[in-house]
Parts: C-alpha cells; structure tokens; sequence
RNA sequence: GCGGACGUGGCGAAAUGGUAGACGCAAGGGACUUAAAAUCCCUCGGGGAGAAAUCCCUGUGCCGGUUCGAGUCCGGCCGUCCGCACCA
C-alpha cells in the first residue's frame, strides 16, 4: 500500500492569512479501500472468537434484525453503536464475542406468501443472504461462525426441547384466551391487522373469540422478576420503571360481597372483588363486572338486552388501546349487592366494558369520588358520589366532588368508624375488620398482592413459527411428543390460497399416532410466538455448535450475561422481559447458570427523515427529490418533473411516508465509514437521529481531511526518532498534552456510550492537529527537531486509533500510511499519561452573586485563602465589593468561586 | 385511557447543581481559481455601549419553588414522540 498524499509541503508566511497551499492530493476512495480491507479482515479470521481463549471475556450484542430483506438505517444505527463497542473492548485486551444472526419466523414471510406466491422459506432465506451481504458492506467486527436463524431446525429443535422441559418443570399451561377473529376470512388476527376494529384484509368488523392455548407461566416470576431489577444498574432507569409498571405490583384485599337472592340467578351467591382502596369502601356507589364474568353470563341468560349488550362489547379487537379509549359504557343486571358494613345497603351491579377479567376477580367496586374513572362512569349513568377522603385544607362539610375525582392524600370522612383516620390507617382497619368477619365459613375478605401481569400466550394460529411439540389424543390428552422424535419440523409442501392456518389445512401433517397409546391422534398445529425464538438466542451464540441441547453449561455459563446489550427502546419491555423470564426458566430447567441475561442495556433511538409531499397528497421519497437552498430558505422538487414538492415534518423513516434512505445507496456512495461515522456524530445515541444529506456531506468531508492531515503528519513522523525523547520543547510538550487529553477524553466517552461527544472531540484533536502543523510551517527548525516529530507521531497515531473503531477501513489506511504493518483492528489501545493531563496552574471563573464576572489563575495547589486573596483583589470584585466586605466566599475546589455580595 | 420519555441558537447538539451554546451543519464575508468544485481564513443566540481591547443587559417550552448558584433538583401547566401483551 502507498500513501500518495501530499509529499510537498510548502511553508505559508502568516496565520492571518493563507497558511498553506496544499498540493492537490489523491482522494480517499473508500469504496475501493472498504472492500480491500474488508477481504483482509475475513482473510485473517480476526473476528472470529474463541470459545477457549484465557483473556477476559466481554460479550457485546445487538439485537438480531428480522429478515425483511434490506438493512434499514435504524440497522446502521444500531449496528455501528454495537461495532464501536467491540472493536474497542478488544484494543482494550478483552476476548469479544460479537455474533450475528436472524430472527426469521413471523408474519411477513407468510404475507409475502400470500401476496406474491413464495414459499416462507425460500423468501426467509433469499432476504438473510441479501442482508448479510449488505451487513458485510458495513466492516462490522462480526464473528459470522456463529450466525443462528431461528427458522432453523437445528435451533429450533431445542426450542421444543425447552418447550418440554418447561411443561414438566410446571411452567407451561394450558388455558383459554381471547384473541381478534375475523369472521369473513375466518382467521386469528394480530393486533396490528386489526385496523379501526376491522380485519386489514376483509375489512370485516372484528369478534373477540376464546380459543385454549398454550402460556407460559410467567407470572410465577413475577416478584422476582420486579425485585431483581434493582440489580440492574447497567440498564437505563426508564426501562427498569416501564417494566416494574408492567409488572404492576399491587397490595390490596379480595372481598366477597354477598347479594341479595330476591335479584340474583339461581346459583349465584357472591361476587368476589379485588380492591386496592379499601378505604374508599363507604364511598362506594355501585360494582362492576367484566362482560365475560361467568356472573354476567348467568344473568344474561334471562336477560336478552344484556347479552346483547355483553356481545356488543365483543365486537372490539382485544388490543388495550382500544378498550380504554372505548366508550365507557354500562349495563345494569339488576342484581344488588350487599355492603359488607351494612346489611340494609345494596349496591347496583352492572356489567361494564372497561373492566378486565385478565386482571384481579374482574369485578370491583365502585367508589366514584376517587377514581376518575368510577366518576365517568356514575355521572353517565347519574348514579351519585359521596367523597370519603377529604384533601388537607378542605372543610368536609363543604366538600364535594363534581368532575375531577380525588385520589390524593387525606383524612377520612362520611364513613362511620373510619373517619379521622388516614387513608392507611383506614385501609388496615377495613382488612382487620373483614379479615375476621366470615361468610359461610369463610372469611369475608382476604389481603393479596395482585400483579398486573398476566401470562405469557405463545400459541399462534400461524404456519411460519417454530412448532409447538405436543400431540393431542382423545384418550391421553395432551401428550409431549418424545424427545427422540424432534424437532417437530414443519412440512414444506404448505399452501397460502385460503385464510387460516396452513398447518391445520395439510392434508396428512397433523395425523399422528399418539405416542402413549398408539391411537389416532393429531399433532398441534399452533405455532410459537417468534418472541420465544428471540428469548434465548443470545445464550446459543456462546456455543451455536452443540447439537444434542440448546447450550453447553460451561460455555453459556462463562460468557454469560451479555455485557452490553443494544437495541430499539420499542422493545423495552416485551422483548427483555420475556428474555429475563426465559433465562430463569432455563436455569431451572438447568439450561444456563444464571438469571439475568443483560448485564447493561443500551436503548438507542430511531433514524428520522424529512418527508415530501406532492400538491396532489402523495409521497415522493429523498431519492426522488431535489433540495435547494436559497438564503436561509430551502425549496424542494420532484428531480423527475421539477415540480414543487412539501418540506413536511420530520418523522421516523418508514415505508408509508416514504421517508426512508437506503443504506446500499448511502455506502455505494460515501463508503461505509462516513454512514457509520455520521450515524454516532450528530445526536446522542439514546436520541432520535435525523438523517441529512447536509450531514452526510460533512461526514464524508471530514473523512477525506483525516486522510490528508495523516498524510501531513506522517511527512514530519517518519523521520522521528525510535526511542522516547528525554526532553521535549514547549510546542512539543503542547502537542502531547493535546493529544493525551483527547485520548483520555475519546476514551471515557466511548466506555459511556456518549459517542457523539467523543466524536466532537476527535473533531476537537484533529482541528488542533491542522493548526499545530499549520503553525509550525512557519518555523522548519523546531518541524525538524527529533522532539517534535516524536510527539507528531504519537499524535497521529493516537489520532487514527481514536478514530478507527468508528471508521476502520479509512484508520486501517492510515494506520498503513504511517508506516505500520500490523492490523489497527488488532492493535492494543493507547493509554494516557495522567502527567500530561494536569497542569501547573488553573484559571478559575468568579461570579459575583452567581453571575460570572471575571476569571481567576492560581497555582494548582493553592489554598482556599491564597484563592480568596486573589479573587478579592479582582478588579471587578472590588468594583462589586465598594468597600464592604464580602457576605460569604463560596470556593469549589478546581471548579469556580462565588462571592456574595 | 394507562405507562414512559423528550423540549437549549437558523438546525443537530455540549454542559459530575458551578463560565450556557464545546463540536458539527447551515448561512454570511474573504483568500485561492479564467471559472466551478475542492480547500483554507474570519463572523455567527438576541439587544446595547465602545475607536478597539472589552464591558453591560437578556436568554435553556411556560408559571412557581429550593439553593450562594438551576438547562440540570422539586411542584404545576403546555407541546411533541414512543409502548400497551398476536408487528418484530
């Protein structure tokens, strides 16, 4: 490799004015160099770790792209954060694992079946090969000898295994649920198809269906799953609080309100509610049931108003966004509760759309005054309040409650033995009081820790997911299929032309003989939702090789927990808390040792775009569209036909705004480098990024002024002398100092993630790096000495290492430029020298009341009293002084100083 | 509806409770060039004083509070975005 930058270097005379006359110079052609090195890096196998290498180890992971058949930007983003961590650790002289693969079962690839006439499979795997092409185009550090898909049975054979390993752990259950039925294509639908309460593809409205399914028991992990997330201090603190609301741990009481016989259906008795403001029990107004209570059903028998009523609340998609923003809306059964304090008071019962039997008893009690919802819901059906916790500063006499309920802190009041009270005294003596009261030899109520979490459903009426092994028989029921027959795989010869789930329509796959009694009997034709594929894919990268169980104890155990986990804050809580579910279960199963698999977690934020829009309302996409800048103002129009298009807001990159850049494009274009470099630079990685041609152009700028300084200053290194000079000039010494604070600097940044500061300050080093050799121009003697052109080679050197985690193909240019003829991929990360970063003096700013009015230089060791002279003998705190003295002198250690005047 | 976040120049942003605006983009002016591109230099939150160095006032969505000191902490509003259990 030659380096033909500039080899002429001509002096300029004076800063002021133009400092150098660069030679033209050959440019950077990353194209050509991102591909060379690229081959070199896969040549010499540098990434590929092993499992028996004595280092520490550091495993660093992304999470693995769905194939949908191209990268997209939010990929780039993502993947560039996970590649600067790898690379990075290793120069730091760990052992990085940092593996690849694909989450391939799911929808789409069924839809594009349907659509397009290609079978999952071959759709899967034709988008896998152009993605990991594309992927391969970025320069990630990849250890591609790993890569898993989970479509794949030799993965998801001990999915199943695991499956029946949980079955007999009792950590799989067998229940019904609700799911969307379309009734035209007679088919399960997901939430997402499901598009204003109708089916995406019929158009049909949609019916709630209860259909057994499988669950895994999550819920039995509920407390620790909570508890442990105070040990995850590598996680950001938003995630930890999403996911402990998920979890929603709550203290109440379970109490049974007997009713009154004269109104309820033969059978019924009671209602048994779950309550976390039993306080708030003389303020109740009415109770309330979920539509699909077995009560309501009881009552609906004989009231055919009211089964219409529960069918309509039916008719509704089951997504939890849609039932609360429904319309609040009632029914009333006619049967009457009794309170529990008062014999002679009945409340009404009503049949509500807003209560859930997936939580508590799914029924409750009304208490209207203190809970915002209660209230709507009395004020529609006019049926009163009564407050019963009266705010601090409030006369009860005058209180009252009108639109907006009270659900803050108080006394009690209207409530008989519990007035005075605070809410919790009052809460505790309501639960000693029907603790003890009974009911039939039963206790009236009972105290309960309820979670809003509910189980997890995997079963999915779908054909492109890993199958669930279990074989129905009429005789023996559900019966594990044995282990020596899987994995369970799915049957090629499928069809897409009807609704529905292609392998409950094949004609021979299901019908099996059942394995206990040797009668007929049918496979489940369910498959598992794809979050299970990706719940435990990271614990088989440590060893994806084993073919007789999912990990090899020594392997999972010593590369596990992941140390920094890297992916979309969409998936806060459903992904990672089912994976932290996973793993427990796995380790009771005795799959893993552990049960947290993420020891840090990363959440990075989207890429957004611009968007474009014709007069006629359509979207036109970047690619289409000319930008213009006049003044401060900017035009844009269609390239095609020139006409005027919209500068509409800016929004996350997706297909139906058209907003979406193509990586292939962008990399074709500038080269990988610049797309990863300005993926880091512009914004904080836990922030949306917006994607600017502008940027990407200034990315791409600086790409080729690195290329040019290092050819400057390696003019000046290469004649450097090989050892360590003894002494070093003031410019030299400057130079260093220079570089180790952008060392230290850069450094500290990356190990937090703050990637676009550290960028800023390689910006910072690089500019000061131009100015130094642009000054010394000026002076050949003190370019020549020995001193400095040491320093200008550690400088340089330094310069390329900070930079090539983000930019590897252009530093590992470089890094030959200079002379070097290792790999700077594989080279050890430079260390500061802590001397270099301290100096002699410190300038302090002053305020003056908590304003800055001057600056102040002490010597580094200077005492609080040799500071407060100095700063008092300012002229502007003089000036501010008058001749008083000063009320108070606030000195923060090398930080600032405060006089209050 | 419930839960979570975010809000700083023309724009992306920086700032362990301690000099608000580092660094980049855009813009304006200049150098170089026959010209363009590229490159290099200067200016750049708003307002004011000064010949200039420089100095003063004001400013981190809005309103209050805590503090010697608040972009940062607390309370209340406004706005924007994300998740809500069958998209991945």
């Amino acid at each position: 490799m030659t380096h033909r930058a500039l080899s002429c270097h001509v002096p300029a005379s004076k800063r002021a004015e133009t400092r150098r006359i660069r030679m033209p110079t050959d440019r950077y052609n990353a194209r050509e160099a991102e591909a060379r090195w690229q081959k070199v890096w896969d040549e010499r196998g540098i990434f590929a770790t092993k499992n028996d290498d004595p280092r520490q180890k550091y495993y660093v992971l992304e999470m693995f792209p769905y194939p949908s058949g191209r990268i997209h930007m939010g990929h780039v983003r993502n993947y560039t954060m996970g590649d600067v961590v790898a690379r990075f650790k290793r120069a730091m002289g760990f052992n990085v694992l940092h593996p690849m693969g694909w989450d391939a079962f799911g929808m789409p690839a069924e839809n594009a079946a349907m659509e397009r006439k290609v079978h999952p499979k071959e759709w899967t795997y034709a988008n896998i090969a152009a993605m990991k092409k594309q992927l391969k185009s970025m320069g990630l550090s990849l250890d591609w000898s790993r890569e898993v898909a989970t479509c794949d049975p030799a993965y998801y054979k001990h999915q199943q295994k695991m499956f029946l390993d949980f079955l007999r752990a009792g950590l799989v259950e067998r229940k019904k649920s609700k799911v969307n039925w379309d009734p035209v294509d007679q088919t399960v639908l997901a939430n997402e198809q499901v598009i204003d309460g109708r089916g995406w593809r019929s158009g049909a409205v949609v019916e709630q269906r209860e259909l057994t399914q499988w669950f895994f028991a999550i819920t039995k992990y509920a407390a620790p799953l909570l508890e442990a997330l105070d040990t995850l201090d590598r996680w950001p603190e938003k995630v930890r609080l999403m996911q402990k609301n998920w979890i929603g741990r709550s203290e109440g009481l379970l109490i049974r309100f007997a009713l009154d016989p004269n109104t309820t259906p033969e059978g019924e008795s009671e209602i048994e509610i779950f309550t976390t403001r039993p306080d708030t029990l003389f303020g109740a107004r009415f109770m309330a049931l979920a539509p699909d209570h077995p009560l309501a059903a009881a009552a609906a028998k004989k009231n055919p108003r009211l089964a219409e009523f529960i069918e309509e609340c039916r008719r509704h998609g089951t997504a939890q966004a849609e039932i609360d923003t429904a319309e609040k809306q009632g029914f009333d059964t006619g049967i009457k509760a009794i309170h529990p304090f008062d014999k002679t008071w009945t409340l009404p019962v009503y049949v509500a759309n807003f209560i859930l039997m997936e939580y508590g008893t799914g029924a409750i009690f009304g208490c209207p005054a203190h809970d915002q919802r209660d209230l709507d819901f009395v004020n529609k059906y006019q049926l009163g309040n009564v407050p019963v916790v009266c705010p601090p500063g409030q006369d009860p006499k005058t209180f009252i409650i009108t639109d907006t309920a009270y659900d803050g802190d108080g006394r009690m009041i209207n409530s008989r033995f519990l007035n005075g009270m605070t809410i919790a005294e009052a809460k505790e003596e309501v639960a000693r009081r029907l603790e003890k009261a009974s009911r039939g030899n039963q206790p009236v109520a009972q105290r309960q820790v309820n979670y809003r979490l509910r189980d997890w459903g995997i079963s999915r009426q779908r054909y492109w997911g890993c199958p669930i092994p279990i074989i129905h028989c009429e005789k023996c029921g559900a019966v594990p299929v044995p282990e020596k027959d899987l994995p369970v795989t799915l049957p090629e010869d499928v069809t897409f032309d009807r609704p529905g789930n292609p392998l409950d329509h094949h004609p021979t796959w299901k019908h099996v003989a059942c394995p206990q009694c040797g009668g007929k009997a049918r496979r489940e034709t369910d498959t598992m939702d794809t979050f299970v594929d990706s719940s435990w894919y990271f614990e088989r990268f440590t060893d994806p090789w084993i073919a007789t169980a999912p990990t090899d104890r020594s392997m999972v155990d010593a590369w596990m927990p992941v140390d920094q986990y890297i992916g979309g804050i969409e998936h806060a809580i459903l992904h990672l808390l089912y994976s932290r579910f996973f793993t427990r279960a796995m380790k009771a199963t005795g799959h893993v040792g552990l049960d947290e698999p993420f020891a840090g977690l990363f959440t990075q934020g989207m890429v957004v775009h611009e968007t474009y829009r014709t007069k006629s309302g359509e979207w036109a996409s970047p690619a289409e569209v000319k930008i213009e800048t006049i003044g401060d103002r900017r035009r844009a129009s269609l390239i095609a036909t020139g006409e005027q298009v919209e500068i509409g807001p800016i929004e996350k990159m997706s297909k139906s705004r058209r907003n979406t850049v193509d990586p292939d494009e962008i990399i074709g274009s500038y080269g990988a480098d610049v797309a990863r470099w300005f993926m880091l630079s512009d914004s904080p990685p836990d922030r949306d990024v917006e994607w600017t041609e502008r940027g990407v152009q200034g990315a791409f700028r600086f790409a080729q002024r690195l290329w040019r300084l290092v050819g400057e200053a390696a003019e000046i290194a290469k004649a450097a002398p090989a050892d360590r000079p003894a002494e070093f000039s003031p410019a030299a010494l400057a130079l260093r100092k220079a570089t180790h604070l952008a060392l230290a600097k850069v450094t500290d940044d990356i190990e937090k993630l703050h990637f676009n500061v550290g960028v800023a300050a390689i910006y910072e080093f690089a500019n000061k790096l131009n100015e130094v050799i642009g000054d010394m121009g000026s002076d050949s003697g003190a370019v020549s000495a020995p001193d400095f052109r040491w320093a200008m080679r550690e400088a340089v050197n330094v310069l390329v290492q900070l930079f090539a985690p983000m930019m590897p193909h252009l530093a590992e240019e470089c890094w030959a430029a200079l002379g070097h003829d290792t790999l700077v991929a594989q080279a050890a990360w430079p260390q500061a020298e802590r001397a270099l970063l301290i100096d002699d003096t410190l300038t302090l700013p002053v305020q003056i009341n908590g304003k800055k009015r001057a600056e102040v230089t002490v010597p580094r060791d200077a005492t609080n009293a040799t500071i407060q002279a100095a700063v008092l003998a300012l002229d502007a705190v003089e000036r501010a002084l008058d001749g008083k003295a000063p009320k108070k002198v606030i000195i923060v250690p090398g930080r600032i100083v405060n006089v209050v005047v």
